[in-house]
DNA sequence: GTCTATATACAGATAGAC
DNA sequence: GTCTATCTGTATATAGAC
Protein backbone atom coordinates (compact mmCIF):
# COMPACT_ATOMS: atom_id res chain seq x y z
CA UNK A 1 0.00 0.00 0.00
CA UNK A 2 0.83 3.61 -0.59
CA UNK A 3 1.20 5.90 1.93
CA UNK A 4 2.26 9.42 1.30
CA UNK A 5 3.77 10.77 4.59
CA UNK A 6 3.07 10.41 7.90
CA UNK A 7 0.76 12.77 9.06
CA UNK A 8 0.66 12.00 13.00
CA UNK A 9 4.65 12.39 13.02
CA UNK A 10 5.10 15.59 11.66
CA UNK A 11 3.01 18.02 13.26
CA UNK A 12 5.34 18.05 16.16
CA UNK A 13 8.08 19.09 14.21
CA UNK A 14 8.21 22.43 14.58
CA UNK A 15 6.98 25.40 16.79
CA UNK A 16 3.73 25.27 15.71
CA UNK A 17 0.65 25.06 17.45
CA UNK A 18 -0.18 21.57 18.70
CA UNK A 19 -1.78 19.57 15.95
CA UNK A 20 -0.37 16.29 16.55
CA UNK A 21 -1.65 12.77 15.45
CA UNK A 22 -5.00 14.74 16.93
CA UNK A 23 -5.40 16.35 14.11
CA UNK A 24 -4.53 14.39 10.87
CA UNK A 25 -6.46 10.79 13.01
CA UNK A 26 -9.02 13.33 13.55
CA UNK A 27 -9.85 14.25 10.20
CA UNK A 28 -9.63 10.34 9.04
CA UNK A 29 -12.49 9.29 11.29
CA UNK A 30 -14.46 11.95 10.37
CA UNK A 31 -14.19 10.52 6.61
CA UNK A 32 -14.76 7.40 7.60
CA UNK A 33 -17.69 8.74 9.67
CA UNK A 34 -19.23 10.21 6.89
CA UNK A 35 -18.59 7.87 4.37
CA UNK A 36 -20.41 5.53 6.20
CA UNK A 37 -23.64 7.38 6.93
CA UNK A 38 -23.80 7.56 3.02
CA UNK A 39 -22.82 4.23 2.10
CA UNK A 40 -25.97 3.20 4.19
CA UNK A 41 -27.73 5.77 2.62
CA UNK A 42 -27.26 5.60 -0.64
CA UNK A 43 -24.88 2.18 -1.27
CA UNK A 44 -21.41 2.12 -1.69
CA UNK A 45 -21.72 2.11 -5.35
CA UNK A 46 -24.06 4.93 -5.75
CA UNK A 47 -22.14 7.23 -3.31
CA UNK A 48 -19.16 9.74 -4.99
CA UNK A 49 -15.94 10.43 -3.29
CA UNK A 50 -17.09 14.07 -4.46
CA UNK A 51 -20.29 13.76 -2.40
CA UNK A 52 -17.96 12.36 0.84
CA UNK A 53 -15.50 15.47 0.12
CA UNK A 54 -18.53 18.02 -0.33
CA UNK A 55 -20.23 16.82 2.79
CA UNK A 56 -16.81 17.87 4.88
CA UNK A 57 -15.98 21.06 3.02
CA UNK A 58 -13.10 19.28 1.36
CA UNK A 59 -11.87 18.18 -2.32
CA UNK A 60 -12.17 14.90 -3.99
CA UNK A 61 -7.93 15.07 -4.00
CA UNK A 62 -7.56 15.85 -0.28
CA UNK A 63 -9.00 12.61 -0.16
CA UNK A 64 -6.82 10.49 -1.44
CA UNK A 65 -4.19 12.20 0.78
CA UNK A 66 -6.08 10.08 3.40
CA UNK A 67 -7.21 6.96 1.67
CA UNK A 68 -5.42 5.53 -1.28
CA UNK A 69 -8.49 4.49 -3.25
CA UNK A 70 -12.69 4.39 -2.86
CA UNK A 71 -12.43 0.75 -2.04
CA UNK A 72 -9.26 1.67 0.90
CA UNK A 73 -11.90 3.41 2.50
CA UNK A 74 -14.96 1.04 2.38
CA UNK A 75 -12.05 -1.54 3.79
CA UNK A 76 -11.33 0.68 6.78
CA UNK A 77 -14.85 0.98 7.87
CA UNK A 78 -16.11 -2.85 7.58
CA UNK A 79 -12.67 -4.04 8.84
CA UNK A 80 -13.24 -3.57 12.37
CA UNK A 81 -16.91 -5.67 12.56
CA UNK A 82 -15.32 -8.67 10.50
CA UNK A 83 -12.35 -8.53 12.64
CA UNK A 84 -14.06 -8.71 15.70
CA UNK A 85 -16.46 -11.10 14.71
CA UNK A 86 -14.07 -13.75 13.11
CA UNK A 87 -11.94 -13.33 17.11
CA UNK A 88 -15.38 -14.36 18.19
CA UNK A 89 -16.33 -17.25 16.44
CA UNK A 90 -12.82 -18.17 16.39
CA UNK A 91 -13.05 -18.66 20.57
CA UNK A 92 -16.01 -21.54 19.62
CA UNK A 93 -17.94 -20.33 22.63
CA UNK A 94 -21.12 -21.97 23.91
CA UNK A 95 -24.81 -20.54 22.59
CA UNK A 96 -25.79 -18.31 25.33
CA UNK A 97 -21.91 -16.90 25.44
CA UNK A 98 -22.17 -16.06 21.45
CA UNK A 99 -25.29 -14.49 20.90
CA UNK A 100 -24.79 -11.99 23.97
CA UNK A 101 -21.70 -11.10 22.03
CA UNK A 102 -23.21 -11.05 18.91
CA UNK A 103 -25.50 -8.60 20.44
CA UNK A 104 -22.85 -6.78 21.89
CA UNK A 105 -21.35 -6.37 18.64
CA UNK A 106 -24.51 -5.19 16.81
CA UNK A 107 -24.82 -2.11 19.77
CA UNK A 108 -21.10 -1.20 19.02
CA UNK A 109 -21.06 -1.64 15.08
CA UNK A 110 -24.88 -0.83 14.12
CA UNK A 111 -24.02 1.28 11.06
CA UNK A 112 -21.74 -1.33 9.98
CA UNK A 113 -23.90 -4.52 10.20
CA UNK A 114 -26.35 -1.73 8.52
CA UNK A 115 -24.52 -1.13 5.70
CA UNK A 116 -23.35 -4.97 4.90
CA UNK A 117 -26.18 -6.69 5.56
CA UNK A 118 -28.04 -4.29 2.95
CA UNK A 119 -25.69 -3.70 0.08
CA UNK A 120 -24.35 -6.59 -1.29
CA UNK A 121 -22.43 -4.55 -3.56
CA UNK A 122 -20.43 -3.59 -0.62
CA UNK A 123 -19.24 -6.79 0.85
CA UNK A 124 -17.85 -7.51 -2.45
CA UNK A 125 -15.69 -4.32 -3.03
CA UNK A 126 -14.11 -5.17 0.39
CA UNK A 127 -13.84 -8.05 -0.76
CA UNK A 128 -15.65 -10.15 2.34
CA UNK A 129 -18.09 -12.24 0.71
CA UNK A 130 -16.32 -15.16 1.68
CA UNK A 131 -15.49 -13.95 4.66
CA UNK A 132 -18.72 -13.24 5.72
CA UNK A 133 -20.31 -16.32 4.50
CA UNK A 134 -17.55 -18.21 6.47
CA UNK A 135 -18.89 -16.06 9.90
CA UNK A 136 -22.08 -16.94 8.82
CA UNK A 137 -21.57 -20.61 8.39
CA UNK A 138 -19.48 -20.85 11.40
CA UNK A 139 -22.32 -19.57 13.53
CA UNK A 140 -25.00 -21.46 12.16
CA UNK A 141 -22.94 -24.61 12.76
CA UNK A 142 -22.46 -22.99 16.60
CA UNK A 143 -26.32 -22.04 16.98
CA UNK A 144 -27.43 -25.67 15.25
CA UNK A 145 -25.63 -27.84 18.19
CA UNK A 146 -23.94 -30.95 17.85
CA UNK A 147 -25.24 -33.56 15.59
CA UNK A 148 -27.18 -31.71 13.95
CA UNK A 149 -30.12 -32.37 11.35
CA UNK A 150 -31.50 -30.55 8.16
CA UNK A 151 -34.04 -28.59 10.80
CA UNK A 152 -31.29 -27.25 13.47
CA UNK A 153 -29.62 -25.61 10.53
CA UNK A 154 -33.17 -23.83 9.89
CA UNK A 155 -33.45 -23.09 13.23
CA UNK A 156 -29.98 -21.95 13.22
CA UNK A 157 -30.37 -19.50 10.69
CA UNK A 158 -33.88 -18.33 11.57
CA UNK A 159 -32.61 -17.91 15.55
CA UNK A 160 -29.25 -15.78 14.25
CA UNK A 161 -31.23 -13.74 11.96
CA UNK A 162 -34.37 -12.94 14.33
CA UNK A 163 -32.04 -11.46 16.68
CA UNK A 164 -30.48 -8.97 13.99
CA UNK A 165 -34.16 -8.03 12.95
CA UNK A 166 -35.47 -7.65 16.60
CA UNK A 167 -32.53 -5.59 17.19
CA UNK A 168 -33.08 -3.34 14.25
CA UNK A 169 -36.64 -3.12 15.58
CA UNK A 170 -35.89 -2.52 18.83
CA UNK A 171 -33.25 0.47 18.36
CA UNK A 172 -35.59 2.24 15.29
CA UNK A 173 -32.92 1.37 12.77
CA UNK A 174 -35.44 1.71 10.07
CA UNK A 175 -38.09 3.80 11.34
CA UNK A 176 -40.00 3.74 8.51
CA UNK A 177 -40.35 0.22 8.23
CA UNK A 178 -42.14 -0.36 12.35
CA UNK A 179 -45.41 0.71 13.07
CA UNK A 180 -45.21 3.64 15.44
CA UNK A 181 -45.80 3.13 19.54
CA UNK A 182 -48.04 4.86 20.98
CA UNK A 183 -47.37 7.72 23.71
CA UNK A 184 -45.44 6.51 26.63
CA UNK A 185 -44.36 3.21 25.28
CA UNK A 186 -40.47 2.53 24.50
CA UNK A 187 -38.80 -0.51 23.39
CA UNK A 188 -36.16 -2.28 25.95
CA UNK A 189 -32.76 -1.56 25.47
CA UNK A 190 -29.28 -2.09 27.43
CA UNK A 191 -29.48 -5.12 29.43
CA UNK A 192 -33.12 -5.38 29.36
CA UNK A 193 -32.33 -5.47 25.50
CA UNK A 194 -30.23 -8.05 25.67
CA UNK A 195 -32.04 -10.72 27.54
CA UNK A 196 -34.98 -10.40 25.24
CA UNK A 197 -33.15 -11.06 22.51
CA UNK A 198 -31.53 -14.18 24.09
CA UNK A 199 -35.16 -14.90 25.05
CA UNK A 200 -35.93 -15.01 21.02
CA UNK A 201 -32.95 -16.69 20.40
CA UNK A 202 -33.73 -19.69 22.78
CA UNK A 203 -37.18 -20.11 21.82
CA UNK A 204 -36.65 -20.54 17.90
CA UNK A 205 -33.75 -22.74 18.89
CA UNK A 206 -36.03 -24.95 21.14
CA UNK A 207 -34.99 -28.78 20.05
CA UNK A 208 -37.10 -29.57 16.91
CA UNK A 209 -38.55 -32.57 18.00
CA UNK A 210 -42.14 -31.15 18.15
CA UNK A 211 -41.69 -29.34 14.82
CA UNK B 1 -21.61 -11.86 -31.60
CA UNK B 2 -25.28 -13.22 -33.01
CA UNK B 3 -26.55 -11.80 -35.81
CA UNK B 4 -29.71 -13.50 -35.95
CA UNK B 5 -32.92 -10.89 -36.83
CA UNK B 6 -35.82 -13.42 -36.54
CA UNK B 7 -35.40 -14.99 -33.11
CA UNK B 8 -38.11 -17.14 -32.82
CA UNK B 9 -42.15 -17.07 -32.08
CA UNK B 10 -43.24 -16.27 -35.55
CA UNK B 11 -46.62 -18.77 -34.20
CA UNK B 12 -49.04 -16.53 -33.13
CA UNK B 13 -48.18 -14.24 -36.18
CA UNK B 14 -52.05 -13.95 -37.58
CA UNK B 15 -53.30 -12.81 -34.30
CA UNK B 16 -51.21 -9.59 -34.25
CA UNK B 17 -54.65 -7.62 -33.91
CA UNK B 18 -55.47 -8.93 -30.76
CA UNK B 19 -51.97 -9.79 -29.05
CA UNK B 20 -49.72 -7.41 -31.01
CA UNK B 21 -46.72 -6.91 -28.40
CA UNK B 22 -46.45 -10.54 -28.24
CA UNK B 23 -43.57 -10.89 -30.54
CA UNK B 24 -41.23 -8.72 -28.36
CA UNK B 25 -42.55 -10.37 -25.41
CA UNK B 26 -40.39 -13.44 -25.82
CA UNK B 27 -37.70 -11.37 -25.90
CA UNK B 28 -38.68 -8.94 -22.88
CA UNK B 29 -39.18 -11.97 -20.56
CA UNK B 30 -35.51 -13.34 -21.73
CA UNK B 31 -34.15 -9.87 -21.10
CA UNK B 32 -35.86 -9.55 -17.41
CA UNK B 33 -34.38 -12.97 -16.59
CA UNK B 34 -31.31 -12.24 -17.56
CA UNK B 35 -31.40 -8.94 -16.24
CA UNK B 36 -32.31 -10.05 -12.96
CA UNK B 37 -29.47 -12.91 -12.48
CA UNK B 38 -26.64 -10.38 -12.81
CA UNK B 39 -28.88 -7.60 -10.77
CA UNK B 40 -28.96 -10.06 -8.07
CA UNK B 41 -24.94 -11.34 -8.10
CA UNK B 42 -23.15 -7.94 -8.72
CA UNK B 43 -26.30 -5.57 -7.65
CA UNK B 44 -27.80 -2.91 -9.37
CA UNK B 45 -25.32 -0.23 -9.72
CA UNK B 46 -22.53 -2.67 -10.63
CA UNK B 47 -24.56 -4.68 -13.65
CA UNK B 48 -24.16 -2.50 -16.36
CA UNK B 49 -26.52 -2.60 -19.67
CA UNK B 50 -23.21 -4.08 -21.76
CA UNK B 51 -23.41 -6.78 -19.67
CA UNK B 52 -27.26 -7.82 -20.44
CA UNK B 53 -26.53 -7.60 -23.41
CA UNK B 54 -23.57 -9.02 -23.95
CA UNK B 55 -25.19 -12.17 -22.03
CA UNK B 56 -28.62 -12.03 -24.39
CA UNK B 57 -26.34 -11.68 -27.94
CA UNK B 58 -27.55 -8.47 -28.53
CA UNK B 59 -26.06 -5.15 -28.34
CA UNK B 60 -27.19 -2.79 -25.40
CA UNK B 61 -29.02 -0.35 -28.26
CA UNK B 62 -30.91 -3.50 -28.95
CA UNK B 63 -31.71 -3.30 -25.13
CA UNK B 64 -33.28 0.13 -25.53
CA UNK B 65 -35.82 -0.94 -27.73
CA UNK B 66 -37.20 -2.40 -25.55
CA UNK B 67 -37.20 -0.91 -22.29
CA UNK B 68 -36.64 3.02 -22.13
CA UNK B 69 -34.31 2.49 -19.25
CA UNK B 70 -32.39 1.09 -16.70
CA UNK B 71 -34.48 2.34 -14.08
CA UNK B 72 -37.79 1.06 -16.27
CA UNK B 73 -35.91 -2.33 -16.92
CA UNK B 74 -35.31 -2.98 -12.91
CA UNK B 75 -39.10 -1.76 -12.44
CA UNK B 76 -40.58 -4.01 -14.64
CA UNK B 77 -38.42 -6.69 -12.57
CA UNK B 78 -39.14 -5.79 -9.08
CA UNK B 79 -43.35 -4.68 -9.66
CA UNK B 80 -44.67 -8.19 -9.79
CA UNK B 81 -43.53 -9.15 -6.64
CA UNK B 82 -44.67 -5.63 -5.04
CA UNK B 83 -47.97 -5.33 -6.32
CA UNK B 84 -48.76 -8.97 -4.99
CA UNK B 85 -47.19 -7.92 -1.70
CA UNK B 86 -49.25 -5.57 -1.55
CA UNK B 87 -52.88 -7.01 -2.52
CA UNK B 88 -51.91 -9.13 0.15
CA UNK B 89 -51.66 -6.80 2.86
CA UNK B 90 -54.70 -5.08 1.59
CA UNK B 91 -56.83 -7.85 2.19
CA UNK B 92 -55.78 -7.82 6.08
CA UNK B 93 -55.65 -11.75 6.66
CA UNK B 94 -55.59 -13.87 9.56
CA UNK B 95 -51.55 -14.29 10.68
CA UNK B 96 -51.78 -18.23 9.56
CA UNK B 97 -52.88 -16.88 6.16
CA UNK B 98 -50.64 -14.39 5.97
CA UNK B 99 -47.51 -15.98 6.73
CA UNK B 100 -48.74 -18.88 4.18
CA UNK B 101 -49.12 -16.58 1.36
CA UNK B 102 -46.10 -14.68 2.38
CA UNK B 103 -44.19 -18.27 2.34
CA UNK B 104 -45.67 -18.78 -1.21
CA UNK B 105 -44.52 -15.20 -2.28
CA UNK B 106 -41.33 -16.54 -1.12
CA UNK B 107 -41.39 -19.05 -3.69
CA UNK B 108 -42.63 -17.72 -6.39
CA UNK B 109 -40.40 -14.32 -6.35
CA UNK B 110 -37.44 -16.34 -4.94
CA UNK B 111 -35.06 -13.81 -7.19
CA UNK B 112 -36.68 -10.78 -6.63
CA UNK B 113 -36.68 -11.10 -3.08
CA UNK B 114 -32.95 -11.62 -2.74
CA UNK B 115 -32.17 -8.56 -5.09
CA UNK B 116 -34.66 -5.88 -2.85
CA UNK B 117 -33.63 -7.73 0.36
CA UNK B 118 -29.53 -7.76 -0.27
CA UNK B 119 -29.44 -4.40 -2.49
CA UNK B 120 -30.93 -1.57 -1.28
CA UNK B 121 -29.65 0.50 -4.45
CA UNK B 122 -32.43 -1.08 -6.23
CA UNK B 123 -35.09 -0.67 -3.75
CA UNK B 124 -33.87 3.42 -4.28
CA UNK B 125 -33.25 2.66 -7.92
CA UNK B 126 -36.62 1.27 -8.33
CA UNK B 127 -38.76 4.18 -6.09
CA UNK B 128 -39.36 1.31 -3.84
CA UNK B 129 -37.99 2.52 -0.12
CA UNK B 130 -41.18 3.98 0.86
CA UNK B 131 -43.62 1.43 -0.94
CA UNK B 132 -41.69 -1.74 0.91
CA UNK B 133 -41.07 -0.25 4.13
CA UNK B 134 -44.99 0.45 4.62
CA UNK B 135 -45.15 -3.32 3.47
CA UNK B 136 -43.06 -3.97 5.90
CA UNK B 137 -44.71 -2.08 8.76
CA UNK B 138 -48.57 -3.90 8.12
CA UNK B 139 -46.89 -7.18 7.83
CA UNK B 140 -45.31 -6.47 11.29
CA UNK B 141 -48.44 -4.96 12.57
CA UNK B 142 -50.78 -8.06 11.16
CA UNK B 143 -48.02 -10.09 12.91
CA UNK B 144 -47.91 -8.12 16.10
CA UNK B 145 -51.98 -8.69 16.64
CA UNK B 146 -54.43 -6.93 18.69
CA UNK B 147 -53.22 -3.92 21.14
CA UNK B 148 -49.74 -4.62 20.46
CA UNK B 149 -46.91 -3.45 23.35
CA UNK B 150 -43.92 -2.86 21.94
CA UNK B 151 -42.17 -6.33 22.47
CA UNK B 152 -45.45 -7.36 20.44
CA UNK B 153 -43.48 -5.46 17.38
CA UNK B 154 -40.39 -7.10 18.19
CA UNK B 155 -41.52 -10.68 18.40
CA UNK B 156 -42.95 -9.90 14.80
CA UNK B 157 -40.17 -8.42 13.22
CA UNK B 158 -38.23 -11.29 14.46
CA UNK B 159 -40.40 -13.94 13.05
CA UNK B 160 -40.96 -12.03 9.97
CA UNK B 161 -37.30 -12.58 9.42
CA UNK B 162 -36.76 -15.84 10.59
CA UNK B 163 -39.06 -16.83 7.98
CA UNK B 164 -37.46 -15.60 5.09
CA UNK B 165 -34.45 -16.99 6.82
CA UNK B 166 -35.60 -20.39 7.29
CA UNK B 167 -36.79 -20.06 3.89
CA UNK B 168 -33.56 -19.04 2.35
CA UNK B 169 -31.09 -21.28 4.14
CA UNK B 170 -34.01 -24.53 3.47
CA UNK B 171 -33.48 -23.32 -0.63
CA UNK B 172 -30.05 -23.28 -0.49
CA UNK B 173 -30.61 -19.96 -1.57
CA UNK B 174 -26.54 -18.42 -0.24
CA UNK B 175 -24.86 -22.20 -0.25
CA UNK B 176 -21.73 -20.77 0.64
CA UNK B 177 -23.19 -19.14 3.79
CA UNK B 178 -24.68 -22.23 5.12
CA UNK B 179 -23.06 -25.32 6.31
CA UNK B 180 -22.85 -28.73 4.45
CA UNK B 181 -25.40 -31.33 4.45
CA UNK B 182 -23.98 -34.82 5.45
CA UNK B 183 -24.71 -37.53 2.67
CA UNK B 184 -28.69 -38.53 2.01
CA UNK B 185 -29.77 -35.44 4.34
CA UNK B 186 -31.85 -33.16 2.44
CA UNK B 187 -33.81 -30.33 3.57
CA UNK B 188 -37.64 -30.21 3.52
CA UNK B 189 -39.82 -28.80 0.41
CA UNK B 190 -42.95 -27.90 -0.50
CA UNK B 191 -45.70 -28.20 1.40
CA UNK B 192 -43.75 -29.89 3.99
CA UNK B 193 -41.19 -26.46 4.11
CA UNK B 194 -44.12 -24.54 4.40
CA UNK B 195 -45.53 -26.29 7.55
CA UNK B 196 -41.66 -25.96 8.65
CA UNK B 197 -41.54 -21.91 8.37
CA UNK B 198 -44.90 -21.40 9.96
CA UNK B 199 -43.99 -23.39 12.92
CA UNK B 200 -41.13 -21.48 13.57
CA UNK B 201 -42.70 -17.97 12.95
CA UNK B 202 -45.75 -19.30 15.65
CA UNK B 203 -42.71 -20.06 17.75
CA UNK B 204 -41.23 -16.82 17.94
CA UNK B 205 -45.18 -15.30 18.19
CA UNK B 206 -46.15 -16.71 21.07
CA UNK B 207 -47.52 -14.47 23.87
CA UNK B 208 -44.65 -12.71 25.74
CA UNK B 209 -45.95 -13.61 28.74
CA UNK B 210 -42.68 -15.94 29.75
CA UNK B 211 -39.84 -13.50 28.38
C1' DG C 1 -35.70 -5.36 -34.01
C1' DT C 2 -31.08 -4.89 -34.23
C1' DC C 3 -27.02 -2.65 -35.66
C1' DT C 4 -22.80 1.03 -35.68
C1' DA C 5 -21.40 5.22 -34.09
C1' DT C 6 -21.58 8.81 -31.03
C1' DA C 7 -23.12 12.38 -27.55
C1' DT C 8 -22.88 13.38 -22.86
C1' DA C 9 -21.99 12.89 -18.16
C1' DC C 10 -19.58 11.70 -14.32
C1' DA C 11 -16.89 8.50 -11.89
C1' DG C 12 -12.17 7.29 -9.75
C1' DA C 13 -7.72 8.64 -9.72
C1' DT C 14 -3.12 11.47 -10.44
C1' DA C 15 0.17 15.65 -10.90
C1' DG C 16 1.96 19.39 -9.08
C1' DA C 17 1.34 24.15 -6.90
C1' DC C 18 0.77 26.22 -2.40
C1' DG D 1 -3.13 18.80 4.11
C1' DT D 2 -5.64 20.85 0.73
C1' DC D 3 -6.12 22.89 -3.63
C1' DT D 4 -6.84 23.34 -9.12
C1' DA D 5 -6.58 21.05 -13.24
C1' DT D 6 -6.60 17.10 -15.79
C1' DC D 7 -6.37 12.22 -17.38
C1' DT D 8 -8.84 8.10 -18.35
C1' DG D 9 -12.29 4.91 -18.24
C1' DT D 10 -16.93 3.58 -18.56
C1' DA D 11 -21.74 4.35 -18.04
C1' DT D 12 -26.44 5.66 -19.79
C1' DA D 13 -28.69 7.05 -23.55
C1' DT D 14 -29.61 8.65 -28.55
C1' DA D 15 -29.39 9.03 -33.89
C1' DG D 16 -29.95 7.03 -37.86
C1' DA D 17 -28.79 3.10 -41.16
C1' DC D 18 -30.41 -1.56 -42.40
Amino acid sequence: MRRNSHPESEAVSGNEHLRPAHDAMGTKERIQQVALELFVVHGYEKTSLREIADRLGITKAALYYHYASKQELLKSVTQPLIDEFEVLVATDPDRETLLRAYVDLLNRHQAVFQLVANDHASLAAAELVERSAKLRRETVRQLAGPDPRPIDYILAGAAFSAVAQAFSVARSVEPDATPALPEGAAYPDGQELTEVLLAIALRVLNPAENL
